[in-house]
DNA sequence: CAACTGACTGCTA
DNA sequence: TTAGCAGCCAGTT
């Protein structure tokens, strides 16, 4: 493929290292990598580590707390159920509480 | 080769 | 306050 996937290997990293019970934005990966404007590209890096195992892509959510990229898994509501199987409520693809599981990059590390 | 879409965000009306 | 629009990078058609 290519070796240029330091921004892809980066948001891969960063989702890896999300704490169980937590989530994050693709801004707020975005902004830790260096590309706050580029948050797209994070969507389309996690559209490829949704392949990956490795990369809990269901703890990635948008800014509002809505599960957009719910539709992308295998099943209709998997990304749902793995969110609450970790102790996040999820009512109608919208994150509960979503400024408390809310984990930061750049503030956490 | 050119244009559009897409797991988004922030600003302006 | 809520709603709508433009900007961004990359891949696909």
């Amino acid at each position: 493929m290519k070796e240029t996937d330091n921004f892809f290997e980066k948001v891969y990293a960063v989702t890896r290292l999300v704490p169980f019970g937590r989530v994050t934005t693709y801004g707020a990966i975005a902004t830790y990598l260096g590309a706050a404007r580029s948050a797209r590209m994070v969507g389309w890096a996690m559209n490829k580590a949704h392949n990956l195992e490795d990369v809990p892509a269901h703890r990635v959510v948008n800014r509002k707390g809505l599960l957009t990229g719910k539709h992308h898994f295998d099943g209709t509501n998997l990304m749902q159920q793995l969110l609450e199987n970790e102790g996040i409520k999820v009512i109608e693809n919208q994150i509960i509480d979503f400024d408390k599981v809310l984990w930061n990059p750049s503030a956490e590390l």
